[in-house]
DNA sequence: GACTTGACTAGAC
DNA sequence: AGTCTAGCCAAGT
């Protein structure tokens, strides 16, 4: 449900190898809730800090945290850390979308 | 229980 | 190619 859904969401996110990206609509789509994009940048925001939701961009490519927590070093920053190109904080979803291997 | 809001997206302008 | 609009989901008022 709901609530296994968050789970499903944690576990996919914590799943996201380094240098790699996933946009919200595929990280919903893939816990079985096609339209629930904005619900998982709910989590994104409300849940777990420990995630790394810095590789979690929009469908477009654009990042989504123009704000990130009292850190603030940048999502941007986080991901150029990880060898991802980020230019005009976008990035180049056909190159670095991770397809997750399987299941929920 | 209805209304509002938001780290979304696809399609129309 | 950039901006605006409507649709969807869950959680908070």
């Amino acid at each position: 449900m709901d609530q296994q859904f968050k789970k499903a969401v944690y576990r996919l996110v914590s799943d996201i190898p380094i240098g790699r990206v996933m946009t919200y609509g595929q990280v919903a789509a893939y816990c079985q809730r096609p339209y629930a994009a904005r619900v998982v940048g709910q989590i994104a925001h409300f849940g777990p800090l420990d995630l790394p939701w810095h590789r979690v961009v929009y469908s477009t490519g654009k990042l989504a945290g123009g704000f990130v927590p009292n850190g603030r070093l940048g999502q941007r920053q986080l991901l150029e850390s990880e060898n991802i190109v980020v230019t005009e904080d976008r990035v180049d979803l056909s190159k670095y979308q991770w397809k997750p291997i399987k299941y929920i």
